[in-house]
DNA sequence: GCAGTATTGTATA
DNA sequence: TATACAATACTGC
C-alpha cells in the first residue's frame, strides 16, 4: 500500500498484529498492505497531514523480531506529547541505555511518522541527524 | 566479535 | 564557535 503524502509516497506493511512497517517508498519491496487496517493507517497518515490528528497511538504496532531495547524505545517516543522535544539523552537515561543506544536504535525505525523520531533531538535543543535532512 | 552510530560531556584554542 | 577525545549500549554484518 501506498500512501500519497506532501513529503511524497510512504510505502506500508501491515501484519495481523499491526503495522509493521513504514517507509518513505523510496524503495519498495514486500508484499503490499491490504485489509481494514492498511486503509486505517492510510487515513490516518493522511489526518496527520491535515493537522487533525497529532499521533498514531491507536494504531497497532508490530514489533514482532524486534529486540526489546527497540520496543521498550519506540513505545516511549510515540507517547512524546504532541509539539513537545525529548532528548537522547533522557530517554536514555529513562530507559537504561545509553543515548548513542537510543540513537541506534531510532535510525534502525521502520516506522516512519508512527514513531515520531522527529521530536527526538540532542541535549541542546538541536535537531538530530535525522534521515530527511540529506541523502 | 567487530565496526558503525540519529549522543553526551569535558578540554583546548 | 570549532575540533578532539573518552564513555557508553545497541544494531547490523
Amino acid at each position: 500500500m501506498c500512501i500519497p503524502t506532501p513529503l511524497g509516497p510512504l510505502w506500508l506493511e501491515v501484519s495481523p498484529l499491526g503495522v509493521r512497517r513504514l517507509e518513505p517508498a523510496l524503495y519498495p519491496r514486500g508484499p503490499e498492505a491490504e485489509g481494514a487496517l492498511a486503509l486505517r493507517v492510510r487515513e490516518a497518515v493522511q489526518a496527520y497531514f491535515a493537522g487533525e490528528r497529532p499521533d498514531f497511538l491507536d494504531l497497532p504496532l508490530d514489533y514482532t523480531g524486534l529486540s526489546p531495547a527497540r520496543l521498550r524505545l519506540y513505545e516511549r517516543v510515540r507517547l512524546v506529547p504532541y509539539g513537545r522535544t525529548v532528548s537522547y539523552g533522557a530517554l536514555g537515561r529513562e530507559l537504561g541505555l545509553s543515548p548513542r543506544a537510543v540513537g541506534a536504535a531510532l535510525r534502525a525505525c521502520p516506522f516512519f511518522l508512527l514513531v515520531p523520531a522527529h521530536r527526538v533531538i540532542h541535549a541542546d535543543g538541536r535537531l538530530g541527524g535525522f534521515r530527511g535532512r540529506r541523502g
